[in-house]
DNA sequence: GATGAATGAGTGTTCATTCAT
DNA sequence: GATGAATGAACACTCATTCAT
C-alpha cells in the first residue's frame, strides 16, 4: 500500500536558515562517524540520526533517502579533497614538474589518510550506486593540469594507476602508506610514465 | 549478515562425495549469476538457494552464513585467476620480458572481463568483510616472477597500480577495457616503473 | 535505497501443505476480525500477524504486500455472498418471481448483516485501490438470473439501487436492517421497477 | 490522525476577519484539490498547506487535527449540493411530478460531477470516521419536499436507492454517468417506485 | 541428508502534530 | 498571528537463519 502513493517528485527541504545548515552539517558528520566507526553495516539512517543528534524526522527533511546522504557525503568529500589538491598545486605555482607531483601525491595520501574508513565506506557506497568514478573529476583534473599532452587514455592510465596504489594501500591498511619511501616510489612511477609516454 | 545471532563457530558439513560436491558447485554457480544479474542487492541467499535449485536448509548445510558464501566465491574467483595467470606466464617461458608482462596483463583484463557485476560485487563484499586483500596473492605472485629484484613495496605500488588501472576500467565500464591501446599502455607503465627502479 | 532493489515479479509462497493453508486461513481470518474491531484504521499487517497468531514475516510468504492482503480478504467475502446467492435461488427454483428475488434481498441483507464493519472496511479498501466494482459481479448474476430482458444499464440501476440502500442501513446502522417491513419496501422496489421496465 | 496525542477538545480560533475567513477557503479549497488530483493517499496536512500556500502551523491554527479538516470539506460539500437541489426544486415550482423528480436526479448527478475524485475520497473520509450519514440530509429534505406521503422507511429506501445507483457509477467511474438513459433509468425507478408505493 | 515454513529483529520511510522564534 | 524546523510513534516490508518434519 505504501507502494501506491504516487512519487511525486519530492522535494526536500534546502536549508535557508543557520538552525537548518547546522542540522544538516551534524547530520553529515554524523554519517561520516558513523561510517569511521562501523563500516557500511552500522550506517542505518536511524543511526545516523541518533548521532547527529537529531531525529530520524529532521534527516528526512534534508535527504530524500538513504542513497541521497550517501551522495551527499561523497560529494562533500570529494569537494573537500579537490579544495586541498587545488591548493597543493597553487602553493608550487612555479616548482619543477617532479615537485608539484609530489605535492599533489601527498595531499590526496593524507586526504585519504584521515578518516580511511569513512572514505573507504563511502567509495563502496557510491561505487555500488552509480557504478562508478567517484574521484575521477579529481584524478583528471590534476592529470590535465600537470601532464596537458596526455591523451585521454594515458590520462586515465595514469592517474586510476596513482589512486589504486594509494586506495589499496588504504584498503589493505599497509603500514607505510604515510611513508617517505612509499611517496617516492608513487612519484618514481609517475616520473617514469611521463618520459616514457613524452618520449615516445 | 545479521548480527545478533551466536557466532559460535559451528562446523558445516566438508563434501565428501560427489552429489555434494555437485551441490556446492551449484550454489557457487548460482551466487555468481545472482551477483552478476543483479548486483549485491539482489544476493539473498533465499534466491541463490532457490536458483542453485536446492532449499535454503540445504544451503546452510555447506556454508555457515552468508558471508561464509561469498567468501567461497571470493576464493573461489582468485584461484581461477590465478590458475589463468600461472598458464599464461608458462607459455611465454622464454619469451622477453615486455612480451610475458603483456601476456599476464592481457589474462587479468580478460578475467576482469567475463561476469564484470559479479566480481565487483565479490570484491566488495569480501572488501567490506575482510577490509581487504583479495587480490594480493595474484599480485605478489607475479610480481614476485617476474620482477625478482623488486622490494616488497616496489611490488606492491606496480601490481596495485596496474589493477588499479584495470579496476576502474572495469568499474566505469571503459569502452576501451579490452582495447590494443589500453593494454599498451598498462604494458608501458609497468615497463617504464622496471626500467625507473632497475637504474636507480 | 530500499528502492534500488529490482522488483523481481515477486513469486508468492503458494500453499501446498496443510499446515500453509491453515495459516492462510487464520491470516484471513484474523485480518476481517481486525477489520470489524477497528475498520481501516487499526489494519495494520502486524496487527493482523499477532492476531492470527504468526510472525509478520510468515504474512509476507503468503501475501505480497498489504493491498494482497485486502484483495485476497476481498475476493473471500465475494466469494462467500456468491454462494449464499446462489443457494437462494436454487432453493427456489420454481417459486414466482417475487419470492425469487425477496429470497435473494433477505439473503444479501443477512450476508451484510454479519461483521458488517468488516465488510465495510473491506469494501472501502478495496474501492480505494482498484476504483471500484467488487459486489459487481454478485449484482450482475443476481440480475442476469432474475430479469433477463434488462440490459446493462438497468441491470445497474437496479443492483446498485438495492445493495445502496441496505447499504446505508448497515451503515447508517438502522435498527429496521432486517425487518420484514424493511425487506417488503425493497421488494416492491424490485417488482416496481421491473414492471416498469418489461411494460416500456 | 495519530491515535496517541491527547484528545483535549482544544477550541480553535473561529475566523472573525476577512483575511482568516480567506485562509479557511483556501485551505479548504487547497484540500479539495489534493484529493481530487491525488485521492486519499495524496491527502496529508502538509501537502494541503504548502498547496493552500499557508504554513503548517497556520492550518492548524484553523483545524484542530486532520479528521476536523475532512469533515470541514464535508460540509461545505453538503452545503453546496443542498443549495443546488433546493434551486433546482424552486425552478421547478408549478412543474408535474416526473419533472421536478428529474430535476433534482440531474443535479445530484452533476454534483457529483465535478470533482468526482474528491467527493469519492470525501465521502470514503467522512465514512471512515462517522460511520456515515453524510448526504442523508439532502436525501430526506429531497423525499420530504417530493412525496409527502411517503413514511420514513420508504423515503429511506428511495433516497438511498437513488444515491446509491449515482454513487456506485461515480465510484466505479461509469461512462454513462451524465448520459440522457442513465438519468432516464432514475426517474423511472423513482416513478415506479412512488406509484406502488401510492397505489397500495 | 534435505526440506521449506516459520521466525522476528531490523530497516527505511511517512506524516500528523508541536512550539520556539 | 504566522512560521516551518523539528519531532517520533508507527508502519510496511526484508531476509538471514532455524528446526520440526
Amino acid at each position: 500500500m505504501a507502494k501506491s502513493r504516487q512519487p511525486v517528485a519530492k522535494k526536500r527541504r534546502i536549508p535557508r536558515q543557520n538552525r537548518a545548515e547546522e542540522t544538516v552539517s551534524a547530520i553529515l558528520e554524523a554519517a561520516a562517524q558513523i561510517l569511521e566507526a562501523g563500516g557500511l553495516a552500522a550506517f542505518t539512517t536511524n543511526a545516523v540520526a541518533e548521532r547527529a543528534g537529531v531525529s530520524i524526522g529532521t534527516l528526512y527533511q534534508y535527504f530524500a533517502d538513504k542513497a541521497a546522504l550517501i551522495r551527499a557525503l561523497g560529494e562533500r568529500e570529494t569537494r573537500a579533497t579537490f579544495r586541498s589538491v587545488i591548493a597543493a598545486l597553487q602553493d608550487d605555482g612555479d616548482a619543477p614538474e617532479e615537485q608539484r607531483v609530489r605535492a599533489v601525491i601527498r595531499t590526496v595520501i593524507h586526504a585519504f589518510g584521515g578518516r580511511q574508513r569513512a572514505r573507504k565506506a563511502v567509495v563502496q557506497a557510491v561505487l555500488s550506486q552509480s557504478g562508478g568514478a567517484m574521484h575521477q573529476p579529481i584524478a583528471d583534473f590534476v592529470a590535465d593540469h600537470t601532464f596537458a599532452r596526455f591523451d585521454r587514455q594515458q590520462t586515465f592510465v595514469l592517474s586510476r594507476a596513482v589512486m589504486g596504489a594509494i586506495r589499496a594501500a588504504v584498503l589493505e591498511e599497509q603500514p607505510f602508506l604515510k611513508s617517505k619511501s612509499f611517496e617516492d616510489e608513487l612519484v618514481r612511477l609517475v616520473m617514469a610514465y611521463r618520459a616514457a609516454v613524452l618520449v615516445k
